[in-house]
DNA sequence: CTTACGGCCTGGGTGC
DNA sequence: TGCACCCAGGCCGTAA
């Protein structure tokens, strides 16, 4: 599930693959996961990719102006670009045409190099968008600091003013952008704090703490290439490797490396968090909550439920997703 | 206004 | 071998 570090990588790949190709015509499979197909289909070809970088977890391709208007681009302009978001099992990279397309490969860009640039995302959680230079800005308004570039001081700022669980703030993008459940779990365990505590009642001291804990792991997680859980691999097919210097996520059940005790595992605003009981003290009463585990309470409450909720169709829900996810972009 | 929570999308992995 | 279920991240609608 790629995060900022995973995100970082495959945009320093695309850097040394894609930057200054451009880009000669588009082919699109599966389109449900695209803001507006036509818009790609229309502006991308003809376009150079001028700058990739990276916003959160987003991928931006900056593209040229227009062939034949280049030379009218004055330098004050902010470019179009296309907006890639990865999702939980997206992949892009420059491949040789000779390359067979994968079974999930749903968008392909045919460059100047005779490469193609290729999307592939199984489930299609992942995103893709044509932004002109008009709209670019109110798409990326909402989004939060970058946690590598946020002071000490904002970052406190921005968790201490809040009651939500320092978890959900961790994980919101329009208070971090960037941030995602394996690398808000583990610089909460190196800051010693549990993730269902309130962000108001995290100390300054705290807040320093963890603004250099999530510095330290997102950057020691950029110079192992990201961590490979679910099959992430960057650009060239190569796996990360901080997942083997993970301290909590992914380890309920194994010793805190601290202090020996099992690692737990509980439901923290809606997602899987891994964190030491011990080290990591929970506001009172969590602990006797969490420690149901959470096969046993689904079950109890919900039994045969999937079967009801699963008869309705799958077409109309998707489209009906996609409508929504379209109205939400043209809202200024 | 804030925050919490259930549901939804998809398909690989798991376990019966 | 088949099949039901779980789970992931982001976002929405609803409720308090």
């Amino acid at each position: 599930m790629p995060e900022l570090p995973e995100v970082e990588t495959v945009v320093r790949g695309l850097r040394l693959t894609v930057l200054g190709r451009r880009i000669l015509s588009v082919t699109l499979r599966k389109t449900d996961f695209i803001d507006d197909p036509s818009l790609i289909e229309l502006h991308l070809p003809g376009r150079r990719i001028e700058a990739v970088e990276r916003y959160g977890k987003f991928m931006l391709l900056r593209l040229s102006a227009p062939q034949g208007e280049e030379n009218s681009a004055i330098g004050d302009n902010a470019p179009a670009a296309l907006l890639v978001h990865l999702g939980m099992t997206g992949h892009i990279a420059s491949t040789a045409v000779t390359e067979p397309w994968q079974k999930h490969t749903h968008a392909s860009f045919a460059l100047d190099d005779g490469r193609e640039l290729r999307y592939t995302d199984a489930r299609r959680f992942g995103r893709l968008a044509y932004l002109s230079a008009e709209l670019l800005p109110a798409e990326l308004a909402p989004f939060g600091a970058d946690p590598l570039e946020v002071t000490a001081d904002e970052f406190a700022t921005r968790i201490r003013s809040r009651h939500s669980r320092i978890k959900a703030l961790l994980l919101d993008q329009t208070v971090l952008r960037g941030v995602g459940n394996i690398y808000a779990d583990e610089s909460l365990w190196r800051a010693k704090i549990h993730p269902a505590k309130a962000g108001a009642s995290i100390s300054k001291k705290q807040a320093a703490v963890l603004h250099r804990a999530l510095q330290d792991v997102l950057k020691k997680a950029i110079v192992m290439r990201g961590s490979s859980i679910a099959n992430f691999v960057d650009g060239e097919g190569q796996p990360g490797e901080y997942q083997q210097h993970h301290r909590a996520y992914g380890r309920e059940g194994e010793k805190c490396y601290r202090c020996g005790t099992m690692i737990r595992r509980a439901i923290v605003a809606g997602r899987s968090s891994f964190f030491c009981p011990k080290c990591q003290r929970g506001p009172r009463g969590f602990l006797a909550i969490s420690s149901t585990p959470e096969k046993s309470k689904r079950q109890s409450a919900i039994p045969n439920r999937k079967k009801t909720a699963k008869s309705s169709g799958k077409k109309t829900k998707r489209a009906a997703g996609n409508k929504l996810r379209k109205k939400r972009l043209k809202k200024p």
